[in-house]
DNA sequence: GGTCGGGACGTACGGTGTACGTAGACGGGA
DNA sequence: TCCCGTCTACGTACACCGTACGTCCCGACC
């Protein structure tokens, strides 16, 4: 019953839409959720999309980013990607809203800064850090994309409804490979393509004659 | 005027899209474009999800994917991502569309088989290759969707109106990347991390003494 | 000629974001 | 004390959305 105010309209939005989904997110909806009139939302809020603005940011302030800069690089880069992809844990249905919208504020300012930080720490020069960021945004956005079952996975979304390739004599890979595609473990695939950039990252550091390499 | 049907319809929808913006499309514009009644259009197509698979579809199934058997695995895989990247610049305005739904129809099945046939054929065991195939399908996803300005690009996407890091002290590294940050060269980026996976997988490959790596 | 199936279409319903007007609460001079 | 300006909550209204349903018409077949 306290007064409306932005954080509280931002805060049912987010619980709106991890218990019912982005799509089922509406300016009724939630002014329905806290018991009040549609339009009196734009009091404190211009319109929907800054209120997205506003999810996206909330979300994003609450992922924990524990950097420990006397850490090794690799893993300091290992931990900050961790740390990302805790969103897809905790807020799952609210990770769409999270990386398709590009923040001006603070908030999607912080993490790459740390991770420009890092980069820069780890040797490389401006423009190499600057494009093993995007790089790695890229990796993190499509796996995150993935794991939320946005985007294709080649993997049943449903495990209980297996889909039967079509065809084995037209997709003979895809067949002989049923097993392996019909699981996935976000963690497990997540981890691996982290390794192989980090591992890739430390070579690209290494030809430079900076660093040896490590981790077999 | 010849009769309707479901090509015809998908066509409009990916011109209208591509046009006016996936937001602009709606059963009603495109039954306009067709010069038809808004409900005649689902005499060819259950509603509009199956129309935005039918999109997809379309889009995909354009991508030209010349395969070079005979020609190094590493090239292979360059090849194939980059006919992948085309989409978004022949579709920029569809890329959203083919990224964000997942199809169980030939056209999104193809070039799965494709990927994971070089994959098998440079060495990789069938668990492997289907790792290495997702960590592919992230990185391109996320690229494509940066390149298409809905993921954080950490660079301004109108060009014009270039965006003022916020605060200096608060941002030291931000700041003083600017201008490695300013620029966003959507095909060297992409290409950057395209050569850093290749390159990774080679030496994963190489680990188990199978062949050298190359491409210094 | 009669019948029947399928495609084109109009209408209607419940939903959406939000522009606009109104009404009440509150606070600060006169 | 009265008045007035500002702020907030709210209802109404509009244009648009996807689509369920009923109707009409035309061509094919018996």
């Amino acid at each position: 019953m306290s007064t409306l105010n932005r954080a509280r309209i931002v805060a049912a939005a987010v619980e709106l839409i991890e218990r019912e989904g982005a799509d089922a997110i509406s300016m009724r909806r939630i002014a329905a959720e806290l018991g009040v009139g549609v339009m009196s939302l734009y009091n404190h809020v211009p319109n929907k999309s800054a209120l997205l603005d506003g999810v996206a940011e909330a979300v994003l302030s609450e992922i924990e980013f524990t950097d420990d800069p006397s850490a090794h690089w690799t893993d300091r880069v290992r931990i900050q990607a961790r740390a990302f992809r805790q969103i897809a844990h905790h807020y799952p249905r609210c990770t769409m809203v999270v990386v398709s919208r590009q923040l001006s504020s603070p908030a999607g300012m912080i993490p790459a800064e740390r991770a420009l930080a890092t980069l820069r720490e780890a040797g490389f020069d401006g423009e190499e850090a600057v494009r093993m960021l995007r790089m790695f945004i890229a990796y993190i956005v499509g796996s995150l994309l993935r794991e939320v079952g946005v985007t294709p996975t080649f993997a049943p979304v449903r495990p209980d409804v297996p889909v039967a390739v079509a065809d084995p004599a037209l997709f003979p890979e895809l067949y002989a490979r049923t097993s392996e595609l019909a699981a996935c473990d976000h963690e497990a695939e997540f981890e691996f393509g982290l390794e192989l950039l980090v591992q890739a990252m430390a070579v690209r550091l290494g030809e430079r004659g900076l660093t040896g390499r490590e981790q077999a």
